[in-house]
DNA sequence: CGCCATTGTGTTATATTATAACGTAACTGA
DNA sequence: TCAGTTACGTTATAATATAACACAATGGCG
């Protein structure tokens, strides 16, 4: 019998990580060269920084990476949050609105909504790739136009109740 | 034919809103009661400045409203945002995370998934009870224990769309 | 190329949202 | 009525986000 698929194999979808951030960055290039957007060395850095944590982070958390990296000038908020505006914007990046916080997309450019669980204790994350919550067909039944949707669930993944016990 | 339901009927449920306030805030009496909590004085107050509101109000909105209602006792924000977490601890109120926003419950105390569809151009908010959403489902099957459940689709409303040409 | 329009970056200041910490008051149960 | 607990009030500050403006880089186009 196939080992039941658990919260951290859809997490990090059994990858070889360093693999996956560059096999993401190279797709953030190229849709970014097909849709003649400029993926400057800023947005490039800051969407580095979050394909490597691959883990929800702050904006003040990527400030202060970006300034550790270069200590030599000091930046400041509104260049993190520019970055991240246009990262969302293409899809690239997500926000996690129950924790102010940004992730990388596992699946760049995919209009589908997407979807979270998130387990407050190891904080880790697992984008679903979910058929649309049948809340937007139910919408759109309404004549309510989407033009985003935010769903996240919070709990505490399978490993972390066994560590508690 | 019946007319087809629509985003405002839903938001506001086809109600006399004075008397949907009184319910509500009666059915809080009843519950606090219940589990023999203190529905206290500030508690109500804010609250009741939710009911009548029934849009999302951000919490230095409610502080604001208390500080204008009685001028002469200058309240702090943690006053408000503690009643807001014993409010939200007793799903009295929601807290509309996409918009830093509380807004009142339409059926207080029962557990099921609040869903919610957000006008963005009316600001309007209808909350919806259809029954969990399938994530919570497939959550469970991973081993996955959910706590909280944040569903919240913002788009323009039917009537908006109509006004906007 | 040289110009201009547009887009992106950098900087300063400030707005908005939220909480820590600590003392006092009010309520509750024995 | 006293002790324990819960709630309130106050001050200060943390954390998150944006406005506004100047300058730089880019890219089309003559």
């Amino acid at each position: 019998m196939a080992r039941k698929t658990n919260f951290a194999d859809i997490a990090f979808r059994k990858h070889d990580h360093g693999r996956c951030q560059r096999q993401l960055l190279s797709e953030a290039k190229q849709l970014c060269e097909t849709r003649k957007l400029r993926l400057t060395s800023r947005r490039r850095q800051v969407l580095e920084i979050l394909l490597a944590s691959h883990q929800p982070m702050g904006a003040y958390d990527i400030l202060a990476e970006l300034n550790r990296v270069n200590p030599s000038v000091i930046i400041a908020p509104p260049i993190v949050y520019r970055a991240l505006e246009f990262l969302m914007s293409e899809g690239l990046i997500h926000r996690i609105e129950s924790r102010n916080a940004f992730i990388s997309c596992v699946h760049p450019g995919h209009q589908c909504a997407a979807q979270f669980l998130i387990c407050r204790d190891c904080e880790q994350v697992a984008e679903l790739e979910d058929s649309d919550p049948p809340l937007l067909v139910e919408a759109n039944n309404l004549g309510f136009a989407v033009d985003h949707s935010v769903v996240e669930i919070t709990g505490i993944c399978a490993q972390c109740q066994k560590h508690a016990g």
